[in-house]
DNA sequence: AATCATGAAATAATGTATGATTCATGTTGA
DNA sequence: TCAACATGAATCATACATTATTTCATGATT
């Protein structure tokens, strides 16, 4: 009995998962206004918008809706969308609404802990710890600000391990978006805050302590270090 | 010196808050997805939804990008948008997080605790208290599901009476979110539950301690209520 | 027979374009 | 100070094109 060559099989994933404009654009967006590049307060222009991402104003008010509810942007019904305003209060009120989320968030994580998630928190921050960080001290006016992005993702990446366990969707979800609205005035404040040398001693000490088992302690260690990024931007506000 | 009859004075409010007909739909979609009237796992067709609306396609599609980002709405790219299915999985989690969430809420409104806060709760409550609700114990298949929709919105104010004074914008947030979730499971339900004649004396419990300053107590009597709306949803689940 | 693969048709999401309407805002003039 | 006006922009409806998904019928394979 005479076997055919086998017609050819489909390589490629069944699904190319495929993105309308609209998501892309929602994605530029996002990033645009955690980095900073479109600067709080900023009126945020149907056409401009759809100019600068190449796409068709559908899209960019669809995209401007979803924002909207993340708080990402501010939406005013017939006077249009806006980066929203940066001020100390809602800093204060999103470092503290962090801390309490991630708290619990983590609490729950390490009550729950696992082989796989102790092993994904530990090389979350292995990868954070060989990742250099690029400052800028010699600020000259030619230099470009130093890109970082490898280091933020991994950043991102790290805190998300040690609370990804905590079982809870939603509050996974709401860490998230505090994450963002916190990554936000980081990178608005960069040019001025003083660089954090000691970060891989503290993301250190949190995972000790949680490996460990020692709640109290990985919360405390967490929560300190937005405690203390919410103190040097007191700071640098003050300078000003 | 003559004056003028003057011109007719704008008689009517300065600003008549307009709203947009995508603000519109979303308002009532949301009402009717939490209301249960549109089927949890239904499609939304955009078409469908538009005329059921009596709006355009554009601003369907705005209302239900923002519903999305609210976990009101599933959304997929290419895919369209659904009714989230419920589980009794989600709904856990829902309830957990809102036993945390507002808890932790609750806790700080007590801290901070002013003469304004007491009396809106005070009010709140003694409103809710007077509200009827209309249960229907003769389940006759002729008869229209009854209308609490007073009760609904009072108990809603009432919830968030509570909670109000605790001084952060997003924990707020959060928990308003987690209420409208977890209300669809309630209205979904509703035709399944036992009666919740008790509610008075609960909420009331949760007011004494509260404006006793017994932290500790009141956040317990909160979750305790929650966590009780759970178990008997947990167990008409299981009647099935 | 049951399962799988193929492909065409139907369905629906998405994007583009255009024009009309309405509103916000700033300016002018009495 | 106040009303009328002018302008820019958001909003919306609509039509149409494109693309992806879904459905369904058909034929092949096991």
């Amino acid at each position: 009995m005479t076997t055919r060559t086998s017609a050819p099989r489909r390589v490629v994933p069944r699904r190319v998962e495929k993105e309308t404009a609209a998501t892309t654009v929602y994605h530029a967006l996002k990033r645009d206004i955690v980095r900073g590049v479109l600067e709080p307060g900023h009126k945020l222009l149907i056409d401009q918008i759809a100019e600068r991402y190449s796409a068709g104003t559908n899209p960019v008010r669809e995209a401007l809706n979803r924002l909207s509810s993340e708080r990402l942007v501010d939406r005013e019904d017939l006077r249009g969308f806006f980066v929203p305003p940066i001020s100390l209060e809602d800093f204060r009120d999103i470092v503290h609404t962090r801390c309490w989320v991630e708290g619990k968030a983590l609490e729950e994580s390490i009550r729950n802990r696992t082989e796989a998630w102790e092993d994904a928190v530990i090389l979350a921050n292995h990868r954070l710890r060989n990742t250099p960080i690029h400052y800028f001290e010699h600020t000259e006016p030619g230099m470009p600000a130093p890109d970082n992005s490898i280091w933020e993702e991994r950043h991102r990446i790290f805190h998300r391990a040690l609370i990804a366990n905590c079982g809870s969707r939603h509050l996974l979800r709401f860490a998230e978006e505090l994450m963002l609205l916190s990554e936000r005035y980081r990178f608005i404040s960069m040019a001025n805050t003083h660089p954090r040398r000691r970060s891989i001693e503290e993301h250190q000490a949190i995972v000790d302590a949680a490996l460990a088992g020692e709640t109290v302690r990985a919360v405390e260690a967490l929560q300190g270090q937005y405690l203390l990024t919410l103190k040097i931007y007191e700071e640098t506000m003050s300078d000003v």
